[in-house]
DNA sequence: TTTTGGAATTAGAATAATTCTAATTCAGAA
DNA sequence: TTCTGAATTAGAATTATTCTAATTCCAAAA
C-alpha cells in the first residue's frame, strides 16, 4: 500500500465521521501540501476496490467515505448528516425471504436530525402565525 | 399537475422499471419532441418534493425513479441493474432499536445477476486455465 | 553507481450528471 | 384582449468524478 493510500484509510479509519473526496483531499494536504484531489480520488477508488472501505451514495450529496466494519446508517433529510448506528445483522432474516444469494446489504434510516427538526418546528410555527 | 409532470409521473409508474432522467427524457420525446432535459430534472424534482416518486441513488450510477409504494431493492454488484423486492416492513422492528423517529428506510440488497455471475464464474475459469 | 521499467503521482482536460439563470411561452384571470 | 405568474426552454454553469498524458519516484538489474 503506499504512503497516500495509507493516509487516505487512516483518515476513513479515524475521523469518526462520513469524510467525502474533498474533505479528504483537504485534509491531506495539511500534511502533503503538494497531493492533488486525482489522486485522493485515485486511492479512494483502489481502496474501495480492494474492500478497504466502504463508498456512500445519497442522492444530492457527494459520495462519502466510511469503515467496512458492519453497520448501518442515520440519514437526517433536511441536512444530510449521516451517522453510524449498529443494528442487529439481518442477513440471515433478510437472506431467508430471497430466492438469491444476498452478499451484502445496506439499510439507511431516514429521520430528523434535533436541529433540523427544531427547524422544522420554527418553520411550521412561522407559516401557521402567517395564517392567524 | 402540469402535463409534463403527469406524462412523467406515468411514465414512472408504468415502466416496471428504474429510469434515469435521460431515458426518461428520451422516452418523453417520443410524445412530445420539443421537451428539454432541463424541464424533465425539473418536474423530477418537483415531483420528488411532493413524495409522489421516490429517488435512487448508487454510487456510480446516475439516480434513477421509482414509485413511492414500500418495497426493497436488489442491486446487482456487478451492472448495477436494480430489481424490485418485496420485504416485510421493518419499521417496527428498526424502531425498537433506535431511540430516534424513523421517518423511513431504504434497504439495498447487493447480489450478483445471473448473467454477472456467469460472466465472473467464465472470469475465474479463464484465471485458472492461464496459471496451468 | 547508473540505468531502466513499472507504478504512483500530478496536472489539467474531459466527461457526466445536474442545477441555474435568463429569456420565452403559455394558460388562465381580469 | 391584456396581464400576470407559472412552466418551459436554451444553454451556460457547476459539481463530482474520471481520464489521459506527462512526470516523478523507486527498486531491482546491469
Amino acid at each position: 500500500m503506499t504512503n497516500y493510500a495509507q493516509q487516505i484509510l487512516d483518515l476513513i479509519l479515524t475521523s469518526g465521521d462520513h469524510l467525502t473526496a474533498e474533505q479528504i483531499y483537504l485534509r491531506l494536504k495539511e500534511s502533503s501540501p503538494r497531493v492533488v484531489l486525482a489522486t485522493v480520488y485515485n486511492n479512494l477508488n483502489t481502496l474501495h476496490g480492494q474492500n478497504l472501505i466502504r463508498k456512500i451514495s445519497v442522492e444530492g450529496y457527494p459520495d462519502r467515505y466510511d469503515k467496512t466494519t458492519r453497520h448501518d446508517h442515520l440519514l437526517c433529510r433536511g441536512c444530510g448528516v449521516l451517522a453510524d448506528v449498529c443494528l442487529p445483522d439481518l442477513t440471515a432474516q433478510l437472506q431467508a425471504r430471497v430466492d438469491v444469494e444476498i452478499l451484502s446489504y445496506d439499510l439507511k434510516l431516514n429521520y430528523l436530525c434535533p436541529r433540523c427538526r427544531a427547524a422544522e418546528a420554527a418553520d411550521q410555527t412561522k407559516k401557521e402565525e402567517a395564517n392567524l
